[in-house]
DNA sequence: ATGGCAGATGGTAGCGCTACCCATAACGTC
DNA sequence: GACGTTATGGGTAGCGCTACCATCTGCCAT
């Protein structure tokens, strides 16, 4: 009579219990949950002791449908092995503690195709914001973003035409800044290694070849890569390769810190002197690159900050409020260390 | 008249758009998408058909109120920038990614409070499954855990009593293992030094006492711990507090190799010799090990292993199939390298 | 011929919450 | 004193899907 069905959620209380207990209605529950300014202070306290007693706590599945927006933030990054969107992904982690937003994780394997899916899986759920590595999307990809109804990040880089807003930095004026540091330093045959070969570390290569021909200094015979994931491993082999094919070699410039330290490592197996006979420059700084012997140059990246930045700029375009840049570039910093100190 | 409202969905096909253009109910195309056994094949073809032509996609919200079950697996970790968790992560990951599952995770921040909290916002939802790092739960986290209502995996390390499953190895053992390589390599004046010292540390901890205490070699000036979370750089200082305090050190068992790359890099800087003047042991065996110079002796953890077997068994779980034991050691692997090769 | 039973399909009634609209009271304003 | 206007609360009707039960068909055993 009063219940027709023994509760399927398994005897957990819901809305109407906390509404009967503090003798208003549910929509009040409701509001009072949601929009506390909206109810008089009496029955917020009144309803506030009838889900303390209770121990109430709202159904997100059921409030997702009803509202038709899921309190969750979808987050595409390419991989989890690379400690940078590690990083990252704490930013958007930490600034999100404070909510009741969940975090949804998708790693799309650095797979266009990869991504199209995990957007079909995320998109029918409307999540709140959608945070995503990189501005290559597929067309595919692009449209999903952009009908997905909610606040879309692009992060790492920036570019001229966001889907919706950006954060990151020049990946292109990265790889010049490191390379026209090197070429100060009085290094002249500099080589580029890198792995994986993604368009981010695509155009650290081409601002690696802009500094190089600006200083007449470019030969395709001082670059090496190869689209295998990156590893410390990896760059042990791709500096030796980079050596045997250039013997004259006086410096590399590195894809990221674990090729440098990869390449370091080599030196010292080698018995090459760095940076008298080699330097080496990373990218991103790892907290290992100070400490390193010889300590490593190598480019800040703000990592974990761009991560926060993202989450902030989603939850304001959530209150409504765009912001009157939709990129941000967070830039970047090189820190000249031994191994470039010739 | 039809439409009493506009759709709040903002209009993208239902299950009964396309139960009416297949001509059939809705429970069939239900039916149709999740048991298709259940269903004559004439009319999974015709609303196969339905489906494609719409676009339809289910709306994921809908079908976790009403079947009181979300198809997300929630994971909890300590740490995001410890990077053997993100190797745990994209064993979870990569196990999940041909299924519908979605992942939720939390960071704990190696706190118990913080890991309540998360329980009690994934609870809610009804998830799948969960996934936990460590054993050492708060009693409200565990009762959290055994009324979850799903099946529960934690892992990193076995105990005696799971909350449902575990997998993970024995860090204990691990730290033993170790110790009894460096002992057996000749070491004597073996210290050990540790960042973080969470409950898995602890253990390590104490499998090196265990072998040092057994050989006779035990003495508490030997160990320099810190709750700072680990880095390279804090391996350094670590590094040479020890030394420091106990100048006739010949050798050091590193909590982690983050901190046993800082150890070397000291050793480096200092022109201490490795492994003449002091051995180094690390533990995990991340990438970087083996390439080091000298390379490092560490002891494997199968972490991503964990993360793949762990999804594994909740699936198996899922589907009514309990394991005849619900706690799965993966044990460790030593890896002897030039760091202690005297 | 009857009953029974399995397999295939459908109808009804929610799951727990919120959007939308309405009711009421307490104040003004002119 | 009629008419807003604001603040506060509630009722109704779904959101899109699935659990539960009913129905219908065909086929076998009796």
């Amino acid at each position: 009579m009063t219940k027709p069905r023994s509760r399927r959620g398994g005897g957990r209380p819901t809305i109407a219990d906390v509404a009967r207990k503090a003798g208003v209605g549910a929509i009040t529950v409701s509001r009072a949950l949601r929009e506390p300014g909206r109810v008089s202070e009496d029955l917020r306290r009144q309803i506030q002791a009838a889900v303390d007693e209770l121990g109430y706590l709202p159904d997100p599945n059921a409030r997702a449908l009803a509202s038709a927006r899921a309190e969750v933030f979808g987050v595409l990054v390419p991989s989890l092995t690379n400690s940078v969107f590690a990083e990252v992904l704490r930013g958007i982690y930490d600034s999100l503690s404070d909510s009741s937003y969940r975090i949804q994780f998708g790693n799309t394997h650095y797979s266009g195709l990869e991504e199209e899916r995990l957007l079909q899986v995320f998109g029918p759920q409307r999540p709140a914001a959608l945070i995503v590595a990189g501005i290559d999307q597929t067309p595919i990809s692009r449209r999903l973003l952009e009908t997905a109804g909610c606040p879309v990040v692009q992060v790492m880089e920036t570019g001229p035409d966001p889907v919706d807003m950006m954060v990151g930095f020049s990946h292109l004026d990265g790889g010049r800044a490191a390379t026209e540091h090197m070429i100060e330093m009085g290094y002249r045959r500099i080589g580029f290694i890198g792995a994986r070969m993604d368009p981010r570390s695509q155009r650290r290569l081409a601002g690696y070849r802009a500094a190089m021909e600006a200083a007449g200094l470019f030969d395709a015979r001082l670059v090496t890569t190869t689209p295998v994931p990156s590893s410390v491993t990896l760059g042990r082999e791709l500096f030796r390769d980079a050596l045997a094919k250039m013997p004259t070699l006086d410096g590399v410039f590195c894809n990221n810190d674990d090729i440098a330290l990869g390449a370091l490592f080599e030196c010292h197996r080698a018995s090459i002197a760095v940076p008298k006979t080699i330097g080496i420059t990373g990218f991103n700084d790892l907290d290992m690159m100070e400490v390193a012997f010889p300590s490593i140059t190598s480019i800040r990246t703000p990592r974990y900050e761009i991560g926060r930045l993202s989450v902030a700029m989603a939850l304001a375009a959530i209150a409504g409020q765009r912001p009157q840049d939709p990129v941000v570039d967070l830039g970047f910093e090189l820190r000249c260390r031994e191994s470039t100190a010739r």
